[in-house]
Order: structure tokens, then sequence, then C-alpha cells
DNA sequence: CTATTTTTGTAATTTAATTACATTTAGCGA
DNA sequence: TCGCTAAATGTAATTAAATTACAAAAATAG
């Protein structure tokens, strides 16, 4: 992947062009934009040279010719100007830092979804199919995302618990057994308690999933790591999107449950969707 | 709408088609990357039609024509966003359902970020830094986001707790004060509780906030909406993706927030951090 | 079942891009 | 400085691509 960019690019060739290419150069670094806009006689004009000057000049930058180099500037443009992975400034106003959150959460998003082991899911989701029970844990932050789990887990139909409560992921560690779940959710993978709980479960023949770090000792202490590697965030003012990745990993895992049950498995998931509809306003009503 | 993916503009589209269109639409959704490599006679041949139904297949969707088409289609897939709201189909393997799990997840993500009103963000900021409570309400999935929220805005040195317990919900509307915030989260708006418990709490003279679906029964009842719309998931499959957008919201907000404070507010976030250091293990360790 | 509208394809046309080739320009040695 | 060579650039021809106009076919309504 030439993931450089392309602007970049003639950019740094620019001393090494010849006359006419220069004045191309000159014209589409100045706008471009415009340039994936233009025709080739256009940007030829614009740039006071002949139609086959520009064509020499797409080719000099490997493309096959105008029509692909308009392209790849194209890709070039719109990948700069959003993904980019800008911290948020002391000074932005709310457009500015809203932005920024967004894209930073859906660039994480990207990433992540770019290196995923997909024989990892398919293992977590086989041992998740087969448990007697799924128990899971989460400190801090990643409390939210193993409530959020259960809230999903649910659905199937098995005991799922969430607790945030050491004394509680201790004792129920140290009763776990063979067929029981520890899924443990945390960014870091360095909270001593949740490797504790991590090794106790494990002694006790369950079976120890870890959403977290790679190389992290949560991650060796488990019997199945499942790890992410999200972008650390240095910057006082961002937020972390490392729940929001963890979040999607489970609705991942969810969805590999669900798929594995079969169809027969559907109306069950009509009955939960069923059952909540006393509780609302019929839709359309205002 | 300019400046939403065009992807999903297609895909939306997608009923209104007809029947040499939709051939088309078919193989630039399978495979967009493809698309913006191909000439006219090359897609039309991959789609068994003419090429003419390609340039008017363009021309549907507000290009000048196929090259000013393929070009938008490039600067789509910049952004990131490759398989757009397909849904999770039955036959789906790992690779598939996980890309597009993420992949919905993104395009919800990119659609509100282009949506959003700067303006409410700004007024909901101006309430939040005022408040001497804050109240976070959710049930089901929105349980989790109000937990998440009840972390994120723990930091800012006030008041602040999540509900999930209806009855609890209902006490504290009802002795509610000027002052108070209830940040009340559901992406429907319609769940009765709900909206008894904002018509209370706002009886009661305090600031009600909903985060919720636009034109909605808990909308309506609130001092302050703050709306988002989130493409339904009609989908047995898919999982919800308004939890995150919310969560993401709620980042927002705290940044906003965070900003408003000021730099004199950051030794005080300082101090949080290091108060987690003794829990964790050392990093570099294994 | 026919008439009308919509959809789709064929063929002609136009436009754009590329190539081949000629001209110019610059560099360099005598 | 002249003349040769090679590189650079432009002109014109060619080719390829896209678009338009129009006709045929299909779908829909009466």
């Amino acid at each position: 992947m030439q993931s450089v960019n392309l602007l970049n690019v003639i950019n740094d060739q620019l001393p090494t062009l010849n006359r006419s290419e220069s004045k191309v150069a000159a014209v589409i670094l100045a706008d471009p934009e415009a340039a994936t806009r233009s025709s080739i006689a256009n940007l030829a004009k614009a740039a006071k040279v002949s139609e086959p000057s520009v064509n020499r000049f797409c080719k000099r930058f490997d493309s096959t010719g105008f029509p692909d180099f308009k392209l790849r500037l194209a890709r070039s443009l719109a990948s700069g100007i959003r993904f980019v992975n800008r911290n948020v400034d002391p000074g932005d106003d709310v457009t500015a830092y809203t932005a920024k959150i967004f894209d930073s959460t859906i660039n994480s998003l990207a990433l992540v979804r770019d290196r995923i082991s997909h024989e990892r899911v398919s293992q977590v989701v086989d041992k998740l199919v087969q448990a007697k029970r799924i128990y899971f844990f989460g400190l801090g932050a990643s409390a939210a995302v193993a409530r959020d789990a259960e809230h999903k887990f649910f659905r199937f139909n098995l005991p799922v618990s969430h607790h945030d409560d050491v004394l509680m992921q201790r004792m129920l560690a140290a009763t776990g057994s063979a067929g029981d779940i520890f899924f443990i959710i945390s960014y870091t993978g360095r909270t001593r308690e949740l490797v504790e709980v991590a090794l106790a479960a494990r002694e006790r023949g369950a079976t120890v999933i870890a959403l977290t770090a790679p190389d992290s000792p949560l991650a060796a202490a488990c019997t199945l790591e499942f790890t992410v590697e999200v972008p650390e965030n240095t910057d006082d003012y961002m937020p972390m999107s490392s729940r929001i990745v963890h979040l999607v990993m489970l609705d991942v895992l969810a969805t590999g449950v669900t798929l594995r049950r079969g169809p027969e498995f559907l109306p069950h998931l009509e009955r939960i969707k069923a059952s909540l509809k006393p509780t609302r306003f019929p839709p359309g009503k205002q």
C-alpha cells in the first residue's frame, strides 16, 4: 500500500523535476482539490504547458495516466482531511473538539478492524457457546463495558452476570469450575486485582478470557487472551477510545454466538424484544 | 447530504432503484475499491448492463458523469469506511461479520458527526458546568451508558451518580430541585418510566436533559433535548450502535466541560490519574 | 389486450487522454 | 562560438472512453 500521501511525494520530488513538470506540480500543490476536478486540458492551460506534459508528469508518479492520478490524488486528500489523530487543544471551540473526538474514535475502530485476529474471534466464540456460565469482570471505565456485555449476552438464555466489586470477583473466582467463563475486561491489563482474580479462576479449572492489551500481565494470566492494541491517549483532554473498541469487540462476539446458535434461536430473540413492548409509548405518538 | 458517504447514499437508495440500476449498485457495493479502478465498459460488463445504464446510474447520484462518480467514490473510500450498512447475514463467516459490525459502527459515528448541533452541545455543556448535582439515568442498554457517564463525570469533583433502578429514579426526581441535572439516556425515547421521571423532575424545577431520539415523548418531556438520529437496526443479528454513539456524545460533553473549566483544573485530573497507580503493575513488567 | 410510460440497449457522436513524432532548447566538447 | 547530442516540450494524429440521441423492449395502467 502506498500509504504515503501523494502530495508529500510530489513535494519531496519537487527539486528533481524539470521545468514543465514543476509548473504542473506548482498548480497541483496550490489547489489539489481543484486538480482532482479539472480535465487534463484545463490543468495544462493553468500550468501553461501542453497536455502531454501533464500526462508525463502523472506517469512520473507511478500512475497509469491522468485519470488514475486524479483518483489517487482524491484518495490522498480525503484521508488527510479526516482521519488524523488530532488531539484536543485547550483553545478548541465546540466544532473543533467535537470533530476531533468523533474522528479519533472512528480512527481507533478502523485501526482495530484491520488488525483483528479472526481466528481468535472464532476461538472465543467457541468457548462462549459452550459455556455453562459467564462472568464479566471490569473495573473503572471497563465496569461499564462489563455491564453492557451482560445486557448483551443475557439474551442467550444462559446465566451471565457482571461484577465491578473486587470482593465479589474474588469470591466467584475462588469457587469457579470448568464450564465457567471469566471474561475479564481491562484496557491496561495491569490491574493487580484482576490479574489475581484471573489466576485464581484459572487455578480452579475455569476458562479465563481477557479482553485487554497484548503482552500485559493480565494477558499472560488468562487461558485465552483476546487482545487489542488501541493507540494510547496521552492527551489529558482526549477521552479513552479503548472502551468503545472493547464494546464493539463484544458486539462481534455476541453476533458470533448468535450466528453459531443458528436460526432456530431467532424466536427466542423476538420474545425478548416483544417483552419490552408494554414499557414503551407506541411509535408515532408524540 | 453531500458530506455523507457516497456508499451510504447508494445503500439508502437501493430500494428505489430499477433493475439495471440495482445491478450496478450491487457490483459497486460488492467491491467499491475495484469500481474506482475500472472503466465504464468494465463495470457495465460486470453488472451485465449497457454502458449508458452505468452512466445513468452515476447521474442519479448527482455526479456529472462516470469519472466524477469514480472520484467521489474514491473520496468516500478513503474516509475509512468500506462495506457499509450491510446487514449481517446468517451465512457470514467471522471475517465478514466482524468487518460489517465495525463498519456499521463507524458509519453511525460518521453520520452523527456530520449532523451534530454544535450550538446544542454548547448549551448542554453550559448547563453541566453550572450544575450542583448530576444524575445519569438509563435502562437496559442505556444503563451501561449512564454508568460510563458517571465514571467520566466523576472527575469533575461534583456529586454525580447513575441509576438503573426505576424506584430510585422516581424518588430522586420527586425530590429534585433547581441546580440538579437529570440526564436521561434512552435510544428510543419511548420508555414510559423515563418519560414520567423526566416530567416529575421538571415539575420540581430541575434541569432535565435527554440524550435520545428526536420527536420522541422523552424529548418532549425534558427541558433541554439533546437528540441524535442513529439509523435503526432492523436486523436481528446487528448490534445497536446507538449506545456507542451515545457514549461518544458523552465524551464530547465531558471534554467540553473540561475545557470550560480551564487549565487550572488539570492538576485535579492528574491527581485522579496518580491515585490509580498503586493498583497497577508497573509498565514494562510482564 | 392495447396504449402509454418507463426502462434499457444500440449506434453515433463527442470528448478526453494518449501516443508518435517533430521541433525546440539546453548542455557540452571542440 | 559553433555544432552535435540528448533531453525536453509541443503539435497533430490516434485511440480510448464516455456521453448522447434515438429506437426497441419491457412494464404498467386503463
